[in-house]
DNA sequence: CAGCCAATGTTGGCCCGACCAACGTAACAC
DNA sequence: GTGTTACGTTGGTCGGGCCAACATTGGCTG
């Protein structure tokens, strides 16, 4: 039944095939992302920023569901390539006010069309009605394992 | 929309949405084989070998995805616990014949209980139908991105 | 206003899964 | 017999996801 003879005990398991698809999915990301010299954290950090408008290292973390501490190392990458710049906060000098620069406005675009290259190269095998439905399906288990704000 | 507030442009990308569910089920898959001490390559080993039967460590890595030098650690992990034996095979002095123990066997069968507890936790939300679903898209997006066999 | 608690940024770690290069040994094809 | 291929093994790298600890700062409450 499969090519490649992976048994059935895994190939038949949810979470084994969601962390393989994952894993293909990350292969074809991570390929395109790194056409521009960037990885998936420096993205999404640049994505949420430009969601959210300028905004402390804190609340990237909490938006963009990256740890604090990986949060510090993305915002130094990317402000050494003057994709962002680190701003101490003047009404509370313990934040950081993260400001995406017009070139990091570019860049974003620019790894949003790879990116949308890569989706296309993920989701080949599905037709518009599929790819919707397993959308669907994911945004359903994802907000239940992440409601949990008690 | 998003009740923590994920930027769009990221919870409207399939592969993020695929990765990061993938997270979950990983946290929830590893914390149920934690609580016999086992790891992700463990059980994909011993349900390989399962399905298999006996086998060479290169058939094992062919069978189950896992790299061939991971195999290595695996199979030493495995038999530690004398879940699994190596013999050297007498018809090929390059391989290792890996047999599955009775003690294996067994620990295979609680392993497939958590798990099995284990995707319940994961899939909830989903009723029967979209469980089904679910994993027909996933199983076609693998097949799809593996069989490039050439 | 003094004291305590909570939040922030930062450092420095850990784990796991995936992958790769190189090597010695052994089998195989020709 | 020679070159090629397969096998097991060693010893790495990388990315993503975490966690603990600490100094600094704000805010709240007594």
């Amino acid at each position: 039944m499969q090519p490649t003879g992976v048994p059935s005990q895994l190939s038949t398991t949810p979470s084994w095939l969601l962390t393989q698809t994952a894993a293909h999915a990350s292969r074809i990301v991570s390929t395109a992302l790194g056409t521009r010299h960037a990885r998936g954290y420096h993205y999404r950090v640049l994505a949420t920023l430009a969601d959210t408008g300028p905004a402390s290292q804190a609340d990237l973390s909490r938006h963009s569901g990256i740890d604090r501490s990986d949060i510090v190392a993305t915002i130094n990458d990317l402000g050494d390539r003057d994709l962002v710049q680190r701003q101490p906060d003047p009404a509370d000098r313990r934040r950081n006010i993260i400001h995406i620069t017009p070139a990091g406005r570019r860049e974003l675009t620019h790894l949003q069309h790879t990116l949308d290259a890569a989706q296309e190269t993920l989701l080949a095998p599905l037709d518009p009605t599929e790819r919707h439905e397993l959308v669907r399906l994911l945004r359903r288990l994802l907000t239940h394992h992440q409601e949990p704000r008690d």
